[in-house]
DNA sequence: GTTAATTATTTGACTTTGTCAACTAACTAG
DNA sequence: CTAGTTAGTTGACAAAGTCAAATAATTAAC
């Protein structure tokens, strides 16, 4: 379920501090509504911190202290006497480690029991809160917590992955470079047309084995495509190359372009043929690298101001 | 920079927990990242609580307890100290009310002074751990937590905007429908063809004052859209009536087809004309509605089956 | 208009939760 | 073998939070 991230220029901008205050604004609803300030723990008798504790300790065993202590960046001395009570309760069993001062712990068959049954209960109680939303949102709640999660935790970014086309990636396309074309270099409504009919075409006269067009996506955000279509028999076209800014500079437009040359000799092509811009240099360079020469520059008017675009050609 | 959501048919299903674990995850993810955990509210001197509280106070003046408990859910009792503590302090005074029962709270200057020098250190805090993100993933992020908090308060929804299209519409709304259609009757790529040239042409031939397209959206979301095109001097059509899932029974249709004839009747048009199959029973209740009538039925097979369609008039 | 029930807030008497520094036992590097 | 670390525990507290009872003002019922 892909998605397109658009930023019309005319859009009024946003402040500078809305993406801050739009956190704080989360922070104060999300303390409430996870009932952080509440005791107790979504109606079990245990306590957040021992709810957590449990957790670390059932899906990490067996566990050292220590590791608690950093994961939920508790006191080690507070931690202890929980542990003290957990052994009691008869929850949980320390071991000795291979180094004696560690005392890895893990859980009873009791403590296997609440652990379950406090995943249970709290998985019932978070689902009966999604109760009242569609399968629709629920997706998109769940796409966007994963996304939100690693943006904010500074995960590094996983690399898009590429893709064949499928049906509905063509109007993203469409939106996505159309959008970025207008904003970018002011190219309008005849670009936009242009891409529609490009990616329309590409559909209609689709012709699997001789053409293809892939995708780069991330987190079910479109980050790049590329279209590779049949101008003869022995010419292939590369065409629509595009890579959102949220992707540039990891080598996605090289992988884009290279699966196209791999491709096109597979398919048997003799040669491989586009049409660019001088004002899209990024694109130019990895056309050059891969061996690609321009054989004609000519000017013209179609965008709605002068543009100089260039034929180029590989040999393959 | 509206997006669409796609569930394409084809998608491996997503679990019927994926969901709930996703927020379950999130919210451990969420109490670690806010440090709700550990002590100090973002570096000030202030617990989680003191600072909720103060935000209360600060954005309700005046404010009751009642109040403060309620929506913070806290004990009375606790909450009683904390004020007094903070009247010691001198960060707040406690007026009389009309109900002299109630104690109404406001902030004495050197309260005020203190909490805009937390709302400092905490905005200054955030944006900090937003600092990594690109402009475009902060907005981004805004408007997923936008989203997210919407949806789990369980707030009702606005209803969705419609407004005339803009550059990037046309790729979205033919990505929606194509997904839609497909997934929902099994049409196929002819449908999808159909789509994104109807979109591709209206761009290229769009006559302002004579046509429109009209897109419905919420929180960015395009929820829905409708085509009038020119057909000839006298005759408008309607076209590529559409509401999505997640909007439907809330009149949008209707408002969708109302502004369409509207305009035709401004545009000094003599009738209004659309086509449409017979399995899309709301559209077509619609229509009805409107005084449409059916003028012709036929069977084709465009769309990879076969498809009884309709072609309906309006005098108007 | 008096009485009973209710409401907003406070207080006393607690328990639980969390902190800090000192301590023990086990390990590691030189 | 020694000095320095590390994992974990303990004692002594302080802070946070709870619960029931009390107080004072208001409302509803007769």
């Amino acid at each position: 379920m892909p998605s397109v991230n658009l930023h019309l220029p005319d859009d009024h901008a946003p402040a500078p501090h809305a993406a801050t205050d739009a956190l704080r604004r989360f922070n104060r609803f999300y303390t409430r509504f996870a009932g952080v300030l509440g005791p107790g723990y979504m109606g079990s008798e245990l306590s957040l911190i021992e709810a957590r504790i449990l957790y670390e300790i059932a899906t990490g065993q067996p566990v050292v202290s220590k590791r608690i202590v950093e994961t939920l960046s508790i006191d080690p001395g507070y931690l202890s006497r929980i542990l003290r009570r957990f052994t009691q309760l008869g929850w949980i069993a320390r071991t000795r480690g291979a180094d004696a001062r560690e005392h890895p712990i893990r859980l009873t068959t009791a403590g296997e029991a609440l652990f379950s049954e406090l995943d249970r209960t709290t998985a019932a109680s978070t689902s009966a809160t999604l109760a009242h939303l569609s399968p629709g949102e629920q997706a998109g709640l769940a796409e966007r917590l994963a996304w939100i999660e690693a943006r904010l935790a500074g995960a590094p970014l996983p690399p898009p992955a590429v893709r064949p086309w499928r049906p509905g990636d063509m109007g993203l396309i469409t939106a996505q470079q159309a959008v970025y074309y207008r904003g970018a270099y002011g190219w309008g409504d005849a670009m936009e047309v242009l891409i529609g009919e490009i990616t329309s075409r590409f559909v209609r006269d689709f012709h699997a084995g001789r053409e293809q067009c892939w995708v780069a996506e991330r987190h079910g955000e479109l980050l790049g495509s590329v279209f590779l279509v049949a101008e003869s028999d022995k010419v292939a076209r590369l065409r629509l190359l595009y890579v959102d800014a949220a992707a540039r500079g990891h080598g996605l437009g090289r992988d884009l372009v290279g699966r196209c040359i791999a491709f096109a000799r597979e398919a048997g092509y003799a040669e491989l043929v586009l049409w660019t811009h001088t004002v899209l240099a990024s694109a130019r360079a990895i056309y050059a690298d891969y061996g690609f020469t321009i054989e004609k520059v000519e000017t013209h008017d179609e965008f709605g101001k002068p543009e100089q675009s260039e034929h180029w050609r590989l040999a393959l």
